[in-house]
DNA sequence: ATTCTTAAGTGGTCAGACCACTATCCTTTA
DNA sequence: TAAAGGATAGTGGTCTGACCACTTAAGAAT
């Protein structure tokens, strides 16, 4: 069975096995693998040989190892493939532009599928913010945006708008002035009501509150 | 120095060394990496914890390895990491949504970028585009659209590009069928005009020629 | 019944030994 | 001299056995 062609890379013939294993067994995120002495003596190769198979799947987040305890298979909705590229392949971070445009990219991109979407656009929690906004507790700007990525239920570009956040220079963590409260409210008001258009300048008129300059550039 | 703070998994350490010296040496794309033996007398630890950074690498297509030969920096834009996650991670059909969602919601941003850049819309290279779509040359799909994101100018947005490009499901390596060459032509014309949103109706027009299904659908 | 000790099991790491393969140098040969 | 061939060193690929550090759970002592 996994004597099929054994190609020069037997760890990598091991990875398919795993899988093999894995669904076989019907496996659910969290439950244990079986070890790695038992999955050896099973496979027929050498501990090491399944160690490089599990440790490639663990850089990949696919396996979770617990020393004392064992393997486990990870939730691999979070997988760790933007955070290992963000730190080999993306190496020259010296553009600052490049991830505070990117992280705008998915902003603007979410603003615009909530704003399309009839049931997104209608969730009650647009309706609490609008209060908030309209009473004088302190809201951090990050609030607003992060809901809005979150609501539009694509869960890789909020994965990434996570990671972006973290490397932005724009001071999301600070809290949102008078003015900035009515910019956003509008925004909110645009985009319940459907007007997707309406909203992403809504939207850039709140940049240009936070930021303050660059206005006129190319928005990419 | 890499003796800082090591984590309970060596070989995740090791990963971040072999970038370290990956990167001090300046390597480049197809270069030699220190052997096996050399990483591990240098980092001074046994060769098996450098195999498991190694073979980690590998399957994440950074490295290749060539017995007998060495290892090497690999051409990571190409490797076949599409695989490995397909048939792990991919299995749920809502992440493959996902890495479709947001690789479009890139392609979409290019193309904003640069109908709204007056310098980038005026490029030669889109009236060479347009004389080959008038031609009967056949066309891969992904010439078009990566020439887009390349010229957008934002590069972290071209690589997580490249990266979805790879997991993407879409048939991006196909030649352009004769419609799909007259909306494409369309797309392009509507880019150089600088009118960003009918720019953006056109390669939704594409992207239903290309997929064939998932009209009306809210298009996050 | 509680606490403590112990043993088994697990991943983490290392060293050494082969094997298979490649490139290179160097001898042999035509 | 030039081509063919063979020995050799270096490389990745694999296996074995041995520790270590840690977790868990069974069992002993209280």
């Amino acid at each position: 069975m996994e004597n099929s062609r054994p190609s020069s890379k037997r760890f990598l013939d091991i990875v398919a096995d795993l899988r093999t294993i894995i669904k076989e067994e019907g496996a659910v995120i969290g439950d244990k693998l079986p070890s790695e002495r038992v999955l050896a003596d099973r496979l027929q190769v050498g501990r090491s040989t399944i160690r490089e198979a599990l440790r490639s799947l663990e850089l990949l987040g696919l396996i979770e190892t617990r020393r004392g305890e064992g393997t486990f298979l990870a939730d691999y909705k979070k997988h760790q493939l933007v955070e290992i590229l963000s730190t080999f392949i993306m190496q020259n971070p010296q553009s600052l532009k490049s991830v505070d445009d990117t992280r705008r990219i998915h902003e603007k991109a979410a603003i615009e599928c909530i704003s399309n979407d009839p049931e997104r656009r209608t969730l009650p929690v647009w309706g609490s913010f609008l209060v908030k906004l309209r009473g004088t507790e302190p809201i951090i700007r990050e609030e607003l945006l992060q809901e809005i990525v979150v609501v539009s239920g694509n869960r890789l570009s909020l994965k990434i708008w996570f990671l972006l956040k973290q490397y932005s220079r724009v001071p999301y963590h600070e809290t949102m002035a008078e003015d900035e409260k009515e910019v956003a409210t509008n925004l909110l008001k645009e985009m319940m009501n459907g007007n997707s258009h309406l909203a992403v300048m809504r939207y850039k008129d709140w940049l240009d509150i936070v930021i303050g300059e660059r206005r006129g550039e190319h928005e990419c």
